[in-house]
DNA sequence: CATGAATGAGCTTTCATTCAT
DNA sequence: CATGAATGAAAGCTCATTCAT
C-alpha cells in the first residue's frame, strides 16, 4: 500500500461515527466517500479497501492512545497508582475520540482475525497493563492475577461497553470515569480482608 | 412475525458460532442456511430476515441468563454476595453459550438500536445488576455509584471482551472468572481506607 | 384441470380490481388469495395457476359480453343501426364490469399469445364485429372496409384506452359513450361527401 | 437520476421488442441487459430501475411523437384537416417504432399511474388532440364532444389495441391507417343528416 | 495523480408451486 | 377435499473493485 498522504489521514477521521454508527461491515465506501469528501475511486488509490481505511483511521487513535498510556506509565509511583493514570488517561482518550474507540471496540471481536489491528490493540493497551499488572503484583500493590492480559482486556473492553450500552445523553464521561475506578478499586465495600474471606 | 416452532428455534441455534466468527452484518442467509441446514426460503418463511434470526437465537441464550441472574439474586445474603452469585450465574451462562454470547456482545453496540434485543438485555442483566448495586449501595455491602448503570454494563462488557481478546485457546473459563473477581473485589490490593485516599 | 365449483367461480371475480390495478403479471397468487379470501393452496387445488384465475376471471365476463352481443345483433334493423346497439351492449358491459373489463383490456396485448383469452375475445367480439361491419358493406349502410377485423380491434381498444386514461372520477360511462358514438358517426362534421374529398 | 448518455438512450431502444413482446413486468433486468447488450450493473448505474429504462425508451418516442403532432397541428386547414394529419402522423410514427408504440399502450394502463409516463402521454398527445377537438367545435367541422380528452383517449388506444390484436403479419400499416380513417370520417355509410336522426 | 464510469459477483428477498396432513 | 407448511428458482438490487482518461 502506497504511503498515506497527511491530508487523507485527517480526512479519513470523519468515518469515525460511520463506523461507529454501522460498523466495518455495515459501512460501505460510498458511505466512506461521502462522510469524507474523499471520491470512491480515490479511496482506492490511496488504500486497499475500506479495512485499510479503518486500520488507517484506528491507527492514528491508537497512536496517541499508546503515547497517552506510555506517559501514564512512565511516572512516579506504585503500580496501583500508575494504573490509575492509565484509566484515566484510557477515559481520556475515549473522550477525545469517542467515535473512533467505540468503532474499535464495536469491530475488535472481529478485528483481531484481522493481523494489524489486532496486534496494534495489543501492543498500545493489553500488553503494557498486563506487564503493569505483574509489576504491581510484584511490589504488592496489585492483586495477583492469574492471567493479567484477562484483566486488561476485561477493563478495555469495559469502558467501551459501558459506553456503547449507556443512552446517549447526560455526562457520560463523568458516569464511566467512575463505574471505571470502582472496579479498580473494588464494587465490594468491605475491607478488604473480609472479602478475601467472603 | 409467525409464531417460530420449537424445531427451528433448536435449529438456529447452530448459527450462533457463524454470528460469533463473522459478526451479524457478515454472516449472510445463505451462510445461515447452511449452518442450520434450514432452506434460505424456510428461513424467510419463518423469520422476517436475518435479525429475526438473531434475535430467536438471543432470546433462547437471554431466557436461560435472565432465568440464572434471578435465581442469583432472589438468594440470601448481602448484596455483595448476591453480585458475587451473579457474575459467576453470567460466568456460567457465557461457558454453556460461549459462542451465542460472544456474537451478542459483539453486537451488542449495533443492536442496541434494535429495540427487541437492547431491550431483552436490559431487562436480562442491566436492570437488575444496577437495582442490585443500588441494594449494595443501601445496605452498605457495595459502593455507591453515581450511575448503577454504567457499572452493571461495564461488568456486562467485560466479560465479553476479555474472551472476544482472549486467545481461544487453555481455559478461558477459569481465566475469565478470576478476572471477574478482581474487578468485583478490587484490583487495589491496599485496604480499602488507603485506596480512597490514594 | 378439475372443473371449477361455482362458489370458486364467484368468489374470483373479487380479483378483478387487483388485476385491473396491477396487471396479471403483478398481481401475485397471494394477493389474489388475499382479495378472494381463498387460501393460495386452495387455489392451486383448483386452477392449474394465476393465469387460470384470470381466465376463469375472463370467461364471467366474456360470457355475458357474447350474449350481449349476439341479442344486439340478432335483432332488427340495418347493419349500422346493430352496430350501435353492439356498441351500447359493449358499454353496459364495460359498466356492468368496469374493474374486470378493464384488467382484460390492459393483458390483451399479451393475453392474445396465451390461447384461451385470446380465442375468447375474438368469438365473443372481433368475429362477430368483424362479420356485422362485412354485412353492413353488403347492404350499404357501413362505410366498406379492407380489413373488417382491424376496425372491429379498434371499436375494442378504444373504450378500453379511453377508460384507462380517463381520470377515475365524474361520469366516465357517460362520457365514453358519447365518444364512442362519435367514432361510429364520424368525427368530421361535414357531409360525407365533402369528407371523402378531404 | 444521473443524465443518461446518448450512447446509453440508442442502446436501449433494443429493449422495445421485449417490452412488447413480455411487458414492463414481465420483461427482467437480465432479459433487458441481453437485448440491449448492456451489463446489468451498467443499467443500474444509468437508470433507478426497469421503469427508468422504460422512461427512457419511452422519452424517445414520445419526443418524435410530439414533434410530429406539433407539425401536424400547426399546418394550414380547418380543425378536421389537421385532426386527419394528427392521426396520420399517429400512424407514422406507429410504423416508425411499432415495437415500442406497442409497449407504451400496453402498460398504458399502469403507466398512467406512474406519474412520468403518464404525463407524457398526456402532454404529447392527449392534450393538443382533446384541444383540437375543441377548436374543431368552434369553426364547425368537427362534431362537438363533451368531453374531449375522452375521444383523444379513444383515438389513442384504438390504434394500439388494434395493432395488438391484430395477427403480426402483413401490411398492418394499411389496415391500421384504413381502420383509423373509417373512424374519424364515422363507419356510418348513411348522409351524416340521417345519421343524426338514426 | 486523481477520478468518473463501468461491471462481476453475490446478497436479500419474493413467489409460484408442491406436499403431507 | 382443503390447506398450512415448506422450498427451488429466480428477480431486483448493491457493492467492492477496476480501468481509461
Amino acid at each position: 500500500m502506497r504511503p498515506v498522504p497527511d491530508e487523507m489521514a485527517v480526512k479519513v477521521m470523519a468515518a469515525a461515527a460511520l463506523f461507529a454508527e454501522r460498523g466495518l461491515d455495515g459501512a460501505t465506501m460510498s458511505d466512506i466517500a461521502e462522510a469524507t469528501g474523499i471520491p470512491r475511486a480515490t479511496l482506492y488509490y490511496h488504500f486497499d479497501g475500506k479495512e485499510a481505511v479503518f486500520a488507517c483511521m484506528c491507527d492514528r487513535v491508537f497512536c496517541e492512545f499508546e503515547e497517552a498510556v506510555a506517559v501514564a506509565l512512565s511516572g512516579p509511583g506504585s503500580a496501583v497508582e500508575r494504573l490509575g493514570r492509565v484509566v484515566r488517561a484510557q477515559l481520556a482518550c475515549y473522550a477525545a475520540y469517542p467515535a473512533a474507540f467505540l468503532a474499535i471496540h464495536l469491530d475488535l471481536g472481529r478485528a483481531v482475525r484481522r493481523a494489524e489491528i489486532g496486534e496494534r490493540a495489543a501492543r498500545a493497551y493489553l500488553r503494557p497493563v498486563a506487564k503493569l499488572l505483574e509489576e504491581g503484583a510484584a511490589d504488592g500493590s496489585i492483586r495477583q492475577a492469574v492471567n493479567p492480559r484477562a484483566v486488561a482486556a476485561a477493563l478495555l473492553g469495559a469502558v467501551a461497553s459501558a459506553a456503547a450500552l449507556l443512552p446517549a445523553n447526560g455526562q457520560p464521561g463523568a458516569d464511566l470515569q467512575e463505574a471505571m475506578m470502582l472496579l479498580v478499586l473494588g464494587l465490594d465495600a468491605r475491607p478488604a480482608t473480609a472479602a478475601r474471606q467472603g
